[in-house]
DNA sequence: GTCCGTCGTTGGAACGTTTTAATAACGCCA
DNA sequence: TGGCGTTATTAAAACGTTCCAACGACGGAC
């Protein structure tokens, strides 16, 4: 029952301080034409004087007004999301809207348990990248009134709007780069088969296969690391090499850490000599070029992905469902060249 | 703007169908134990059958209880603030706490508007790294009751918590290491001046200098970039070159990303020889040491860093202000090693 | 049979805004 | 002078929740 303490300056006492009443106040803030100029002056001046700022919550309570976003992406270390992120983050600041992240690390239920704290949050809409390939969850979220774009999924006929590369392209431009170098044994690292740009990939990657009347089953073996990161990479391909006592001769990696991690594994046992393993990764990272092997991989627009799905997030209601492609584009460097064996 | 389907089930709604009190309902979500086991279950069953979602924003304006924590950083795409952005997001997951983050680019007026955004947003807390080295607004917001963390700056004697990495240090440990292999011409690769982290590196690079007996404005020479990434550095360094016609000797960069844009633009210039110019950087980022020429760098705990800046945050209300600072470590590569000159 | 404590529930007040309908002041025209 | 439209302001009603004081029912102690 202590009063004054409470501290927050609120709305009423800058209306006694400024000698009008609440609504006025309130005028001054969010409809400045409706007030008189004087009136407007002394009212900035006790708000100044004051100290006061705006309970967002409240007014949103009231107003209905939402002005913060969410986003879920698998894990934001990864740079890939963090560009990702970024695009959105900028695109959003243009309304004076905010984001609020999360990662998921692909597990399902982490993507549960932040949608809903979104939701609750009053968010005025979700950007997700989905953990598992049920966007049921994520159709009832915008039918309860919360506007949701999925990243970097395509939804052909959903009700949800995604903006997302191709990646049966990507996986096919990587396998079509390896095969033309005479490479027909080809270790693909992937993480959990359940997410879907990985089954995508793995996708293209077969088609390329078949296209050069090759056997997918007979080229193709899938390595499932236990994290989509470089350290995840590492310990499956050391593992294989370990047990098997052979060297890959040319991998596909989902992403560029994870690539990395194939060298780094390949490197600590000094297996990894020019020319001798083919590497392609996946997003061409910044630093892909600038590795002690440049590496080969797949680009893909990533600040433009996101500031697309923030685009389609803020625009005036619901439209129709939208489904941006991106196309990917291959990226030769040294990883990949060198003397095909077999 | 987005506007929701106007059927929000509340509160109210539930009772009804469960034939019971708001207040009932309200004690069943938040005090189970007050509420009949039988009467829960059947609230339960409506909740579960109308798809009520409890709205956080009335339950934040009534109860006051905050579950949001706001975080600015000078660019969430550096590796440094991305891992340490993760430490803060892990440490207030396990309090069911979300993040909301944003990027200043080093700009205070950025960073002031997204102050103002988290505090009429209500956010229990933020965890902040000073664009500019007044933090005079970030203890007025403390004072309004918005708990701040300032993180990567100390304030020794400040009313505000810091967590930091001692960069007077970094800077000395860098220095020291050049001189040690007889370096006497070093330029220094930094952002904008009045960053306080490039200050202090500063400061420790010319007390390194002065214990080895040399003026450290003859050894030392700051190439100011325009950004703090690596093309930033790689349009300092090449100008330089392009202008001087010489090439430099030894550099320190201020991050590793714009050590990369060092390598980048003296490699471009095909001036990069094994042992020519030594490279020093900091952050010590995951790719360092995967780097055409591996990296030199100043290691600091950066996800430990993030998570204690939460941990301090989110601690039982204002105790003492706390200022914790971790310490760097070098770890030298291949990059700074080499035939001295001079 | 009365009194008291506990348990489960309830109606209504609060949280700090925005919004709306009503009011007052003023000048203008008939 | 009376009627009417404009403009500036106000008091009070929302928004959907949580909190609080109060209440009835029950059972055990005296």
């Amino acid at each position: 029952m202590v009063s004054g303490q409470r501290g927050t300056v609120g709305i009423g006492e800058v209306a006694r301080a400024a000698g009008v009443s609440n609504g006025t106040v309130s005028n001054v803030l969010n409809h400045p034409s409706r007030v008189n100029a004087d009136t407007a002056t002394r009212v900035h001046e006790a708000i100044q004087r004051l100290g006061y700022v705006r309970n967002g919550i409240a007014s949103q309570l009231r107003a209905g007004t939402r002005t913060t976003v969410g986003s879920i992406v698998l894990d934001i270390r990864n740079p890939f999301f963090t560009d990702v992120t970024r695009g959105i983050e900028d695109h959003l600041a243009t309304a004076d809207f905010t984001l609020m992240t999360a990662s998921s690390d692909g597990d399902v239920v982490r993507e549960q348990r932040f949608l809903r704290l979104f939701e609750e949050q009053g968010v005025g809409g979700v950007v997700v990248v989905p953990a598992g390939e049920d966007v049921q969850r994520l159709v009832e979220l915008a039918g309860r009134g919360t506007p949701v774009v999925v990243l970097d999924v395509s939804l052909p006929g959903s009700s949800l709007s995604s903006v997302s590369v191709d990646d049966v392209e990507g996986g096919r431009l990587a396998l079509e780069h390896l095969l033309a170098q005479g490479y027909e044994r080809i270790d693909v690292v992937t993480g959990a088969a359940e997410v879907r740009q990985t089954r995508d990939r793995l996708r293209g990657a077969r088609l390329a296969c078949e296209s050069h009347g090759l056997d997918p089953d007979r080229v193709l073996s899938v390595r499932t690391a236990r994290t989509l990161d470089s350290a995840g990479a590492e310990e499956a391909i050391g593992r294989l090499v370990d047990e098997s006592g052979t060297c890959p001769h040319a991998v596909f990696a989902m992403n560029d850490l994870m690539a990395i991690g194939v060298q780094r594994a390949l490197r600590r046992r000094e297996l990894y000599e020019p020319g001798r393993t083919a590497v392609v990764g996946y997003d061409d990272i910044d630093l892909a070029a600038e590795l002690l092997v440049p590496l080969t991989s797949i680009r893909q627009p990533t600040h433009a992905l996101g500031a697309r799905a923030a685009e389609i997030l803020l625009a005036p209601a619901s439209q129709e469902a939208e489904q941006v492609v991106f196309q990917p584009e291959l990226v030769v460097r040294e990883s990949s060249l060198g003397t095909a064996r077999r």
